[in-house]
DNA sequence: GAGCGAATAGACCGACCGGTCTTATTGTTC
DNA sequence: GAACAATAAGACCGGTCGGTCTATTCGCTC
């Protein structure tokens, strides 16, 4: 039960900081939200900035893995499966809840970067470029490196455009340029004319 | 007078809400870093949220002029007024007092998108990739609609990382993925291979 | 059923929030 | 110098914030 409560607490909480951001969402919202008693929330959390931390440790988790498992389903091929995972984007942004992306909404509300939630979010990026990563390098694809870096660069930007506009086109032109950058990286340099 | 003062408080809730944020930041810091009294700010503003919306106002007029002026001393080709840009985000991450883009801030602290501060941001986002519309169309590349979109997303996405990562790495990115983009584009399609 | 940790409900705290109002002091223009 | 609008300084307001504390009840294990 102990674990089940603390569970309701971080759903609410992630739920209603994505709707409404952290600082304009209080403590007594997320409590009458997952039906729990204020001490339990700082029983289990100490603080509201280490329930945030919490949030955003947890949904790191389960977004990588939905990704992972995103990419399974898109084939065995890697490079068919970051396709896959850009394809899944316009999935997630058509979705009538979808309001961004909450690592980028963190880094927005808490700019110093040596705060906890910062960190957090900042783990969160660096561990979405590592999964472009490990399938790039899978797929054999030229420098793995900087290709993971502009893949990630592509998918935040898309996210942070489809938030801002309410539109699905940042996913499509987010696929287009990630088709190309992978086609490119799949051509031995001498066969490309541009 | 009037309007020097009105200024010195858009210049100081600028400068404050990028480093703090805008719900951490209260109307009292604005007063003292302003050096002016409540009742000037709300005699000229008339509220927290009308005075973001003038700030970020103001911003994107800024930002678009500095942009434009960017272009121009980057040469009188539309083409290589655009990587101009991108090699200008740099620059800009590079500045010690780079926290982020204010208008993604804005979004992200101000979820409702029905909201004067959202379409406020929202309104510079179309500005942004209309001004990338028009050196594409200048520049006579193809598809200038679907160009200046993916060339928005580029600067968006490395903007994003890079208050995240507090690396300039995105800035050379986009501007690789750009000059990728720009190529394509200038390139009659049956004589690209890829 | 006794004992006990977990959870409840809610009073309570000081601090701060955005915003209003009052009074006095400027600076400018006739 | 009179008149007037803009500004200053700050008291003041109700409301909300994050967080603490207490008293009570629940649910589980011996």
């Amino acid at each position: 039960m102990a674990t089940s409560k603390r569970q309701h607490v971080l759903d609410s909480a992630k739920e209603l900081f994505e709707r409404e951001g952290f600082h304009a969402t209080g403590i007594e919202r997320i409590l009458e939200h997952a039906n729990v008693a204020k001490m339990t929330l700082y029983n289990n959390f100490g603080s509201k900035d280490q329930l945030i931390v919490a949030v955003l440790e947890q949904s790191s988790r389960t977004m990588i893995e939905h990704l992972v498992s995103i990419a399974k389903q898109s084939g065995s091929d890697p490079y068919e499966q970051i396709l896959g995972i850009f394809g899944a984007l316009g999935d997630w942004y058509d979705d009538p809840t979808f309001c961004g992306c909450i690592f980028q909404a963190a880094t927005a509300e808490y700019p110093d970067p040596d705060c906890a939630i910062a960190q957090a979010a900042h783990a969160h990026q660096t561990n979405l470029t590592l999964l472009f990563r490990e399938l790039s390098a899978k797929a054999e694809l030229r420098d793995p490196d900087a290709l993971a870096r502009r893949l990630a660069l592509l998918a935040s930007g898309a996210t942070c455009l489809a938030r801002q506009t309410r539109e699905r086109s940042p996913a499509e032109d987010a696929l287009r340029m990630a088709e190309i950058l992978l086609e490119r990286a799949s051509t031995p340099i001498e066969h490309r004319t541009l």
